[in-house]
DNA sequence: AGCACGCCGACT
DNA sequence: GTCGGCGTGCTC
């Protein structure tokens, strides 16, 4: 303390002849913080810094000039500059945007970016071996031998991989090491895809396709902001017209990125652009190993790789020359994050080609409500890409009337008999099978058949799902699971439980007793207890090993078995229930792309649909292959709700483990909530799920005309509300799902 | 995010 | 009388 005074007094004194600057740190502050340079540093807007923070150094970015608005006593020293290239003006004007738009702390949009442990710290370097420079000609023994045969290629590499590769043990490197005959060297992780090569020779394209890369490759060229729609079913090669695009940028020496939903950064994926480019691209998704993270956050840093494939998050690595933006799978709901900076990743990645001023391509076979509506308006432009001639058939769709006598399903039983024989025929066939229901578990509901008594969640307003595998029931919000109980814990009933309902577990018993003879296999998010066991199943069922596959939507994405020709879709109408603004949307999307399991290459495949709703426009666009009129009908629908795209939502959530607190912030945001032409304010009522986690939900949403500046409204409105801590205020712009 | 500050229950 | 629970608020 006596210390810290005395040098508290020799910064006041100078306080006005120093050198400050202002500096954003990675934590919820919207304001950047003031920081004093040493005379011994040289700092300029975008360097990354370490300076000293309540009591710890933290690693951040000088954000500009400063504000000289707080005392300067209070002003500390920034610790030292990071020899790393500095954060471009066009991200740092990125993340204030996303502030603004998200209406998030500058510092937590930060965080995103610096969001690798130690990013900052130059790796230390792994000891490596190679052989020494003036060998003395010993004699070697046969082990030693088969190292340094290894080794000739002068390469040097870790003692365990040499170790590997020359099939011995490490201790015989050591003790080359000790005679001198192989020296120690450093061994830095290079940075992945330094250098993938743009001038490889790629699949040839039909002339559709060369047509498309043509205009993609002219607006790279251009290197001026571009949206555009790439618009074509599976198969019909986008990626490789896209590839093209990216082998543009990369002769112009620029960064790409290529965002994916996190599910489908296969490894057929990676293979094709390997193909294509001659190396692996730079992952990134939730699964890294520390390490990795580290070294790609670095290289794409520091600019030295080229190609990020990523979940949405790739979207805030701090891109030294990004200039060209991919989003695959455009359409896809993962894209939206839910927590913490609650953002779009699409929308904000044409933010971010709009500020670069660069291309951003958005590719789906479904596109989303809100591209094609962009594309229709001429704002994006609009790519086509026809089925490939003699590639990829269309599978042949039906819809089973569920309604029907004919297809009455046994009791508790959810396969119909039309299903039942299509099945039975395409395994004679020696072809496989997909039955496809988007629920975990076997049944979504346990009652009491003695006193009607539901199965809930303590926690949260939710069923508890039955797992046979594990017998336990669990909540698939909170993760909260239990025995099931042997008494019905309202009326003490014994074994008087009652699933109803199905969930994949169900179907796999009724499949079982279906089609005893068949291989049956389930998978679903929790059916692998590792990427790696789900790569083992992954291919036992291309070994053809299954035969029928009971899966959820994590089979539907990214993976493409040749022998699958039959898709059955045990409860098309599941995704429709709920009243959500984009329940059609959705569920048409989530049918397309399980629809396209089915038969490709030379096999023609069948998708059959079960359904209680055989006449909603879904069933027929799904039946007839007709997908624009079903968007036309679903954008005039939205335009006469006054909905998105023709209008913007604003969700806000009220939450609380205290509920009269909670409901009163609530009330309180009703009452003083904005009402005009221009911005209509619902709610509060209860959430969709009112209790979620052990903490109380209400919800109000925002409907407001597009022209007007929302996030100004809801501040000046939300802003002057008194909130108990306790109880927390969260803003979705543009909320995608009402949960 | 951490850490200190602060106001109410079970110990030396 | 003090130790310590974690609710609350600040960090240049």
């Amino acid at each position: 303390m006596g210390q810290q005074s005395s040098l508290d007094l020799g910064e006041e004194q100078g306080a006005a002849l120093q050198n400050t600057r202002s500096i954003l740190v990675p934590f919820p502050v919207d304001k950047a913080y003031d920081y004093i340079v040493p005379d011994d540093l040289e700092l300029q807007a975008g360097d990354y810094v370490t300076v000293p923070l309540g009591g710890r150094e933290i690693p951040a970015v000088v954000w500009g000039d400063p504000a000289g608005d707080v005392n300067p006593s209070k002003l500390k020293h920034v610790v030292l500059r990071h020899a790393m290239k500095p954060m471009p003006k066009v991200m740092r004007d990125f993340i204030d945007w996303v502030a603004d738009y998200t209406m998030t702390p500058r510092g937590f949009v930060l965080k995103m970016a610096l969001s690798v442990q130690g990013a900052l710290i130059p790796p230390k370097p792994a000891k490596g071996f190679r052989p020494a420079n003036d060998i003395a000609s010993v004699k070697l023994t046969e082990k030693q031998q088969q190292v340094m045969d290894v080794l000739a290629d002068n390469t040097p590499r870790i003692a365990a991989d040499i170790a590997r590769e020359a099939n011995v043990s490490s201790g015989v490197v050591r003790a080359l090491a000790e005679k001198g005959i192989v020296e120690e060297v450093d061994i830095f992780n290079p940075a992945p895809c330094r250098r993938p090569d743009p001038m490889r020779e790629g699949p040839e394209l039909s002339e559709a396709q060369d047509a498309v890369a043509d205009t993609l490759r002219d607006h790279v060229k251009g290197g001026e902001f571009v949206a555009a729609l790439l618009d074509g079913v599976t198969g019909a090669g986008k990626t490789e017209v896209y590839f093209e695009a990216v082998a543009e940028a990369l002769k112009k020496g620029e960064q790409v990125l290529i965002l994916l939903p996190e599910i489908a950064l296969s490894n057929a994926f990676l293979d094709r652009f390997k193909q294509r480019f001659g190396c692996a691209p730079a992952l990134w998704h939730s699964h890294l190993s520390a390490g990795a993270r580290k070294t790609t956050w670095r290289g794409v840093a520091q600019g030295d790789t080229k190609v990020v494939v990523g979940a949405r998050s790739a979207l805030f690595l701090p891109y030294q020359k990004l200039g060209l933006i991919i989003v695959d799978e455009e359409h896809d709901p993962a894209y939206k994050q839910e927590d913490g900076v609650i953002y779009h990743a699409r929308d904000m990645a044409v933010v971010r080609a709009k500020m670069g001023n660069f291309p951003i391509l958005l590719v789906s076979a479904t596109p989303s409500l809100e591209t094609i509506h962009n594309a229709w308006s001429g704002r994006y432009e609009h790519l086509h890409l026809p089925a490939r001639f003699g590639g990829a058939t269309m599978p042949e769709i039906e819809a089973i009337d569920m309604r029907s006598p004919h297809e009455k399903t046994d009791a508790q039983h959810f396969i119909s008999p039309s299903l039942k024989k299509e099945v039975i025929e395409t395994v004679q066939r020696g072809e496989q099978v997909l039955l496809f229901l988007n629920r975990r578990g076997y049944a979504p509901l346990t009652l009491c058949r003695s006193c009607g008594h539901r199965m809930e969640c303590p926690r949260c307003t939710a069923w508890l799902v039955e797992h046979k595998k594990n017998g336990r029931l669990q909540c698939h919000h909170c993760g909260t699971g239990m025995p099931i109980p042997k008494h019905c814990p309202e009326c003490s009933e014994e074994d008087s439980f009652a699933a109803c309902g199905p969930g994949v577990e169900r179907i796999f018993d009724e499949a079982k007793a279906y089609f005893p003879d068949a291989n049956i296999m389930i998978l679903a998010s929790d059916t692998a207890e590792n990427n790696d066991q789900l790569k083992a199943m992954l291919d036992t069922i291309r070994n053809g090993e299954v035969d029928i596959i009971i899966g959820t939507q994590i089979i539907a994405k990214g993976h493409h078995f040749p022998n699958l020709t039959l898709v059955g879709v045990i409860d098309a109408d599941l995704g429709l229930q709920g009243g959500e603004l984009r329940a059609a949307e959705r569920t048409y999307q989530l049918l397309h792309q399980v629809a396209g399991r089915a038969g490709r290459e030379e096999k023609q495949g069948k998708v059959l649909l079960q359904t209680f709703m055989p006449d909603h426009r879904i069933m027929k666009a799904m039946a007839e292959g007709l997908r624009d009129p079903f968007l036309e009908t679903e954008a005039f629908e939205r335009e006469n709700a006054h909905m998105p795209p023709y209008s913007r939502l604003v969700g806000i959530i009220v939450s609380g483990r205290d509920e009269q607190l909670t409901l009163e912030v609530a009330k309180e945001l009703g009452r003083t909530a904005p009402q005009s032409q221009e911005v209509l304010t619902l709610g509060p009522a209860p959430a969709p799920f009112a209790r979620l986690r052990g903490k109380y939900r209400y919800r109000l949403l925002v409907q407001a005309d597009k022209n007007i500046h929302i996030q100004k409204t809801i501040q000046s409105w939300v802003g002057n509300i008194k909130c108990p801590s306790t109880v927390r205020i969260y803003i979705d712009i543009d909320p995608q799902s009402f949960m």
